[in-house]
DNA sequence: TTGTAGGCGTTATCAG
DNA sequence: CTGATAACGCCTACAA
């Protein structure tokens, strides 16, 4: 391990010399930096990053907290996907990630106590359960958070449209001609909430009365809670033509308990999901889903994480939408209707399979322009 | 932030000693230690992992290199499965993980170069072209080293049974009355070499002449690449009634090309995938499969990376074999022979979903001995 | 423009 | 048993 001191020994400078070098300093005669980069370069230097965070207080370092209901880590394919593109844009942008928990060593520690212990420059916190007293601890310090799908006053927050979105799906099933629409949601959330909101009132608006045996409690990413639900809506007298599930996956539990009561998809029964997983095409039939961005999903909070962290002083926390996709699957059937056969307009964006720049501009505000800004810029 | 700085005021002990009493040094008055123990709680003292790294070399972070020739990242299921059971185990004995990768800030730096700037205190290796000149620097360098499902001479590898599995599954086919059988073999790994050689050992064995038309090259989790060799396939005057996929994901490929030629599965043709990742039993019908154990694979990387970095002097390289179990699902037609009906003896966990304590035997030599050992003696 | 000196929080050595 | 001191590699006033 080469380090400055050795660089400093090598060319004649002192360490400070060199330091600044190295960090592009001002004061400091051109010719020196490069001859010291040279030399630097030459020795293969890199800085060590442990040195540096404890002088700075910097560690480069991204916290990611991450904790589902049913426990899946890293096996939860949205959440992942969401992840990854998380991770290469803060690669881009220098940082590391460290994921944060409650395990480490067994030893008692809060998630904020992780955080610190590990020197984290900024969190990013998903798909929790945001009312335990670790993650409002966490929030509530003075680390730069950035929320997913999950408003906190004090800080930035990346949303999918819900609203929007179900209000689409809902809209698309209208369409199709379906009338007795079953929701089946997952646990109290604030996303569940914005769903269930919109969800009533797109079903009002449509002229739908939502019958409330059609509305059924089950639990994100479980398939056996949603395969539960799914048995009673298919016990009922009067049984919906069309179920909307909580998410890609859990539908999983609703086609096998579909199955076994001897029913088909869509012919007897329409069924629509959420996220737009990779799984969710490659199903027979493909699922007729909600497409949620991931890509941007993850990026946008990288780096909207990372403007916070490096502008303390002018950064504004912001609430940003992302809009989603309805991908038009197979597994909802079109109805003929006696009646009304209205077609309803829905979302700009509808069937479109990528999002491109334009429909960007649905995000509130201009969330973007920075992002983007920063994109053309190249900044390094 | 509360440093020992902060305790050695409060209780009048110096940071020496509080340092000691901290770390359960030896020589120090249990009363001492008891008091300062307290005191440090009462204040919720956590250490500085940035500045005991500094001064002790050590950070407690586990480095994952995994880069797959489609760069799924973490949206690499069977990958993900590894990785999150890795990442608990490692959790568990008290260190975090830390992706290396070549992009970080967009500088010119290898992977040893980050895990030298991140200063990692071991590596894990995994799906990736191991002939990578980076890869082997780092290999070659003096950070202790497990790899997955490639075998280095200096380092720990964990191994799943590729030989065992594919004369599994095989047999399993021939079992079932193939003799016509295909085999889509992923790019050329050592992983990909020992597959092949099994393949080929076994149908001899079985006596089945393997066609040379039969053999075809295609890409790791790249359905695409799988497509194009199953239309070869198809288009050949003698065709297989059965084929062999590089694995579950780049399946969808070849199911693809099978339905667009009009051939239902597996009446027309039967085909076998490879992994067992949660996708190849959802799929209809469920594919008959090997089943990779994820769940020990990553595990025993974690368990044995941290005991060669905790025991440098007594730890010994090892190879972990780590044995498959062939799935039955429903893509395999059972046809009828005229001739020979033997039905060969085949692998004793085959058909067992979930590997036992008994099957964790099949394991080369006792390397979970120590594991298990450490894990009952609850060591922390 | 360059160099000196001090300190970030921790641990290790060695003397008291 | 306890404490003073130095050092890990880097950065940054401030002095030269």
């Amino acid at each position: 391990m080469v380090t400055i001191k050795d660089i400093s020994k090598k060319c004649g400078y002192s360490s400070a010399t060199v330091s600044k070098a190295l960090n592009g300093g001002a004061d400091i005669n051109q010719k020196t930096v490069e001859h010291i980069l040279n030399v630097a370069k030459g020795m293969g230097y890199f800085p060590n990053a442990v040195a540096r965070a404890l002088k700075t207080n910097r560690t480069y370092n991204l916290g990611v907290l991450f904790v589902d209901k049913t426990f899946s880590g890293l096996a939860h394919e949205y959440f992942s996907s969401v992840l990854n593109s998380f991770k290469v844009e803060a690669e881009r942008l220098g940082y590391d990630i460290t994921f944060i928990s409650r395990n480490i060593n067994r030893v008692g520690m809060s998630y904020l106590d992780h955080c610190h212990y590990r020197g984290c420059d900024g969190v990013v916190i998903a798909s929790i359960d945001f009312s335990d007293p670790d993650v409002v601890e966490l929030v509530q310090s003075n680390i730069p958070i950035v929320t997913i799908d999950h408003v906190f006053n004090e800080c930035t927050s990346i949303l999918s449209d819900n609203v929007q979105s179900v209000k689409d799906l809902v809209t698309h099933v209208y369409n199709k001609g379906h009338r007795k629409i079953a929701f089946i949601h997952g646990e109290d959330t604030s996303v569940t909430r914005k769903r269930l909101g919109s969800f009533h009132r797109t079903c009002s608006n449509l002229g739908i009365d939502v019958q409330s045996e059609y509305l059924r409690a089950a639990i994100y990413h479980d398939p056996k809670s949603s395969g539960l639900a799914t048995r009673e809506l298919l016990a009922l007298k009067n049984r919906p033509s069309c179920i909307l599930y909580p998410d890609d996956f859990s539908i999983l539990g609703g086609i096998t308990e579909i199955e076994r009561a001897g029913l088909s998809i869509p012919e007897d029964i329409s069924i629509v999901g959420y996220d737009g997983i990779h799984l969710s095409q490659v199903l027979r039939p493909r699922l007729t889903t909600l497409r949620q961005d991931t890509e941007i999903l993850g990026r946008e909070a990288a780096a909207q994480l990372v403007d916070a962290i490096e502008n303390p002083k002018s950064y504004i926390p912001q609430q940003i939408v992302v809009p989603g996709t309805v991908i038009a699957g197979e597994t909802v059937k079109q109805l003929i209707l006696a009646g009304n056969t209205h077609i309803f307009p829905i979302y700009a964006s509808i069937f479109k399979e990528d999002i491109n720049e334009k429909s960007i501009s649905y995000c509130v505000g201009s969330a973007f322009a920075g992002h983007f800004r920063r994109i053309r810029a190249g900044r390094d």
